[in-house]
DNA sequence: GTGATTGCAAAGCGTTTGCACCGTA
DNA sequence: TACGGTGCAAACGCTTTGCAATCAC
């Protein structure tokens, strides 16, 4: 079980050198973009960095946040997150394949191993004579801070 | 396996008593959209129904596609599926818990059984403290179909 | 200096809503 | 006949594109 938690002061200069390295120029609006991103542990919209980014950085115009998004995603440093009525967001993202679980009512969302997932691809593929190249795999429910906070009465349901 | 070709020709029929059955009246427009939906092994998006029940009913209105949708997702006749880059079509469904397989070339789309994905839940759950009441699995490939048909020279790749 | 990057405005796309007319029950 | 359902047009929200100004390198 890997938390989002894990070294998330240390994202921000990363991503920031992943940028760099790969050809791409460090400007303030990109910063900021990243500063939010690196920082939740909530899978974001597009409105909602921009909402948060605009708090440090008011001059910040809403296609900048859609264009750095595009590159983070581009270098594999964001995956972008799908909710069942539709609408997309991001998250700070690990390297290799991973799963996302994502909390219904403060929205945190943990990553997990679906490595167990491999002996029902292979299952299915056999029976079916599909071949598997991609699978997708989420979960949703509520996290154990929220199921805590729910039993001692102190429910923090967001009011989105 | 279960493959969504099964009793395709009563489909439409057993919609259409459904449908009544819950209130709602038959119309033209509807049986347009239940035709093509009932018959399609594709998940189709709104546009491509419009277009297709438009055929053999051409005074319908893109508008009602989207209403007879929501009904007929409401009554669990139909399945939202969610695509990698966020668009959102629709399949017939059957009952209880399933999970989808899509062919990237063809898009033809077969539904199978996910028990064998409870231990992991379980393991997850365990470990993390989360309490998971939805789980969401797609996996994507290549059909067997178009795998004999790109070995045996005549790819059917669509133009899309 | 120069070319990538920016923010604005406007266009684009898929979906939803308001409304008067129509057709099913 | 009554009212659920229709199609049109327009609004809507989210995302992308065109463009001149700007800023990192």
């Amino acid at each position: 079980m890997v938390n989002v938690s894990t070294s998330r002061e240390k994202r921000t200069l990363n991503w920031m050198d992943c940028l760099r390295s790969s050809g791409y120029r460090l400007t303030e609006a990109r910063q900021a973009v990243i500063d939010v991103l690196a920082k939740s542990d909530r899978a974001l919209n597009a409105t909602e960095i921009f909402d948060f980014a605009r708090e440090g950085y008011p001059s910040l115009g809403l296609v900048s946040v859609y264009r750095t998004l595009e590159k983070l995603e581009e270098l594999n440093l964001i995956q972008k997150v799908h909710h069942p009525d539709g609408c997309q967001s991001y998250i700070a993202g690990f390297t290799g394949h991973q799963h996302l679980m994502i909390c219904r009512v403060c929205e945190q969302a943990e990553f997990f191993e679906g490595d167990d997932l491999t002996p029902l691809i292979e299952h299915v593929s056999r029976e079916s004579g599909f071949t598997i190249q991609e699978h997708w795999l989420q979960f949703f429910g509520i996290c154990s801070e929220c199921n805590n906070s729910a039993t001692s009465n102190n429910l923090r349901k967001k009011s989105s």
